[in-house]
DNA sequence: TGCGACAATATACACATGTATATACGTATG
DNA sequence: CATACGTATATACATGTGTATATTGTCGCA
């Protein structure tokens, strides 16, 4: 099969966005990470993904890959960071974002739920890598998570003491959400789009249940 | 590499357990699933099993496992199937063993994450497969949840109507605990043992949140 | 006893994979 | 300009993989 090598030169989708940009611009680094997102679609896992198959996806030789990872896992956690940054932004939004209109609680949570929906696989991913195999890919899943939780954490503390009130074991509460949030929203992925809404609703209602609980434990 | 072929006979751990049954005996069968178990071990994914790799560790030829299973998927789903009822098996034993020292809520997830750390490689599957790529395991895993949130549907409105008071969604509640307590599961995975205890207690007392959360909406 | 079915095996093939080696190309600095 | 360097490439090789084909051994039934 001699067609192997002229496939790299097929496949220009991301390699001609930037034709040349000074020396060392790591273009095929971001080619390689888009790649990978591509490869990995909705529900693939990243721990499958062949160094070849990656750098065929971006247009690249194999052996390329080697200057900007050392193998794929390497990859992996740079995705993975890269999705802990967007969860971040995403909920930073819905926070803005919340009208009088609707609640806090479900407006977030409908933000979430989308933005999986959105075709942008990097909140997939850490979701599915969550409980991959590697070691090393949970761990940069739950530092993300951590970080998510610690925002969370003040948030919630903030928002019970406008009211008057106070809330017991805060930093429970904020682990309780957001791993109840990552486990329905692994639901949510493939869940029809119509299923949606209500997945919304339930998963609001489940976080008032957590709240309601929490502040009773005041007494 | 000649050494290949002999290979099969030297690996007889589980082979020699049970000589010759019957006829028809399906001794291959579970020697290839305790096999995969081995592989995967606490974390490994079953989606990176080599037909080959298992059936080398369960001392077969390889052409032998399309005796019993199509493909590595075909067996993966009869370990979560495997696995679904372990943990049927493995809560109802707690409910039973619930004396009147502890509460039920606490001995079960106690009984929960102690079998995470028992060895037995069931349930940690069944935990990371529900997030995984395919979405035949997804659905497998998804429908033994369920099956369990139906038990524990009616297990609570028992419980609450047994001290005179009404459980409004039981429904919601039950599916709230059980993911709640599988996201946990996860971190108590590849958490030292001396941590276990705290997160026993963290976990116990987010569902203690849930359950009072959602009688206080009775109101 | 022998025979037919069935499970397990050995051998083989056409791939795909990770990586070593050597080579071309473009850019910044002397 | 020329040289050196960083980047990307082509080629190659040993190894692992899924599966097709044919063969062996073992059991139940006649």
């Amino acid at each position: 099969m001699c067609t192997l090598s002229t496939a790299y030169t097929l496949n220009m989708t991301a390699q001609t966005e930037a034709k040349v940009l000074s020396r060392r611009a790591p273009v095929t680094r971001e080619q390689l990470l888009n790649a990978a997102l591509r490869l990995v679609g909705p529900s693939r896992s990243v721990s499958n993904l062949t160094l070849r198959e990656v750098a065929r996806e971006a247009g690249v030789a194999p052996n390329s890959f080697y200057r900007h990872f050392r193998d794929v896992d390497a990859l992996a956690i740079a995705l993975i960071d890269e999705a802990g940054e967007s969860l971040r932004r995403i909920i930073w939004e819905a926070r803005s974002h919340v009208g009088q209109g609707g609640s806090l609680i479900r407006s977030s949570v409908q933000t979430f739920m989308q933005q999986l929906h959105s075709g942008d696989q990097h909140l997939p991913l850490l979701l599915r890598e969550g409980t991959a195999a590697s070691a090393a890919f949970k761990a940069a899943v739950d530092a993300q998570l951590s970080f998510f939780e610690t925002e969370l954490t003040t948030d919630l503390q903030r928002l019970v003491a406008e009211q008057g009130q106070h809330l017991p074991r805060p930093d429970l509460v904020a682990r309780a959400i957001t791993r109840l949030v990552f486990a329905m929203g692994g639901q949510a992925l493939d869940a029809p789009e119509p299923g949606l809404e209500s997945l919304i609703d339930d998963t609001s209602e489940m976080i008032r249940m957590i709240m309601r609980g929490a502040l009773q434990a005041a007494d």
